[in-house]
DNA sequence: TCTCCGCCTTGATCGAGATCAAGCAAAGAA
DNA sequence: TTCTTTGCTTGATCTCGATCAAGGCGGAGA
């Protein structure tokens, strides 16, 4: 298939801005394919709170998030609600060759969001084949991630759930702030109590009070609701059933 | 890259007897490209019970399951098992481009695979677009399959639990016999009640008890422990706690 | 035929987390 | 200012599934 782009070609800096390129697409692109990205990419902000998608609606889209949080929520008949998906900057959204949406999809801060139609993402897919070969490795690290998060679903104690959610975060927090020394981190909870729950398998009501229980064992500090400081991180992850082998960043 | 392969070449219908045609492979593939499959594909036969990889072990392997069923079980460090992955025939096992396993796997029943050692089978990615595409199909559907079981684990009732495996089982059980006029449905569970256990992130004995309740309420009639008959299976799916619309194999 | 062992069932009791309920604190809105 | 809303905390009680315990059953091997 020809490429018919004839603008003058981007270097490799020029992407930089390109999300996509840290993500599903580009990181082996050539120049060319980069200047076919950005002419298909565009992006979308979302506020807080805002719901991106409904299950079983329309989403013409797949992209990667540049900038906030957003997350895969699935919600029974009778009302019971289970988060399945927590998109942090750089995971991807959407399933490429599906229209619809499989999940409820919400931003829960103010989000940015690199985009593609479907359209010219399937062409770029089929054109491209190290974009499907990227693509593959970074649903199987999800599909991994699945997996962790089923054991902790389905064996984890309420406050192994908790520690491990905590450090889930602040490892990929963005603004975590590490002293090597102290091993002391800190970072905001982009999500709300009943988030946490819809993550965890549990009430809100016993999020809270394992919250405060971790705060009451200074195992973390909070500065009011959603600032957290872990003063010891191998404290942390001692609480969390996981291995305990492996540093902060392993 | 160059082909070298010379041998005569092979039809649709040669390559009927690879598994990996109807999962990862080769839906779509040339006939010089399943000259090239047969060529690298390999069985290996596994009996009942007998462990396949252990978690952080090498394992030089991917393949497909030709028949019976294999499982993915984490283990914590205190003994807790979680089961996170179920392999039935056509599913795909092991990660390209990873020489370890992830998980302990294990043959719950006698079970042939079809497999490809790692480097042969990276070449083959490399050389042949369309098989890294169906691969990236097939681990999206994990995915999704993944995720459906994580709403399984947080939020299901102990009822709901066992309703829904059984109807897992039954929807992808070969020797599934099915009477279109009474929706009646018969098969053998191929794991113990301990394993569903693992599957459900329950007890043994809360699998138990639950699976005597759903026989003393006639949704399902059991010949001996393993040997089930659905009498009817919308009876089940209601109790599965699952959206009820879409047939049986919907 | 007996015995053993793996797999399963059932009963009694316990406890972690759910549910029900009340109230606090901060941020808007009137 | 006062009222309302949203998000969170804490207390009291309940319940479902875990745990502890005792057998049953059926197939394999002596």
């Amino acid at each position: 298939m020809p490429r018919t782009m004839s603008a003058p070609r981007l270097t490799q800096q020029d992407c930089s801005n390109c999300p996509i390129r840290h993500s599903a697409v580009c990181a082996r692109c050539e120049a060319d394919e980069l200047e076919r990205l950005e002419s298909v990419k565009y992006y979308r902000s979302y506020k807080a709170g805002q719901q991106i998608a409904w299950a079983g609606e329309p989403l013409d889209f797949v992209g990667s998030v540049v900038e906030g949080v957003a997350t895969l929520t699935q919600t029974m008949e009778d009302g019971r609600r289970q988060m399945v998906g927590l998109l942090l900057p750089s995971d991807f959204l959407g399933r490429p060759n599906r229209a619809k949406a499989t999940y409820d999809v919400v931003a829960t801060t103010d989000l940015v969001l690199c985009c593609f139609r479907q359209k010219p993402f399937q062409e770029l897919l089929l054109d491209t084949p190290h974009i499907s070969q990227r693509l593959l490795e970074m649903t199987l690290d999800e599909l991994d991630a699945a997996r962790e998060w089923m054991i902790l679903l389905g064996r984890k104690t309420a406050r192994e759930k908790i520690a491990s959610l905590l450090s889930i975060i602040a490892r990929r927090d963005a603004s975590l702030r590490e002293n090597p020394a102290e091993q002391s981190v800190v970072f905001d909870l982009p999500l709300t109590r009943e988030a946490m729950a819809d993550y965890l398998g549990l009430t809100l009501e016993t999020v809270s009070r394992q919250i405060s229980a971790l705060r009451r064992d200074k195992v973390i500090v909070l500065e009011g609701k959603r600032h957290v400081t872990v003063p010891d991180f191998d404290l942390l992850m001692s609480e969390t059933g996981d291995d305990s082998d492996g540093g902060i960043f392993g």
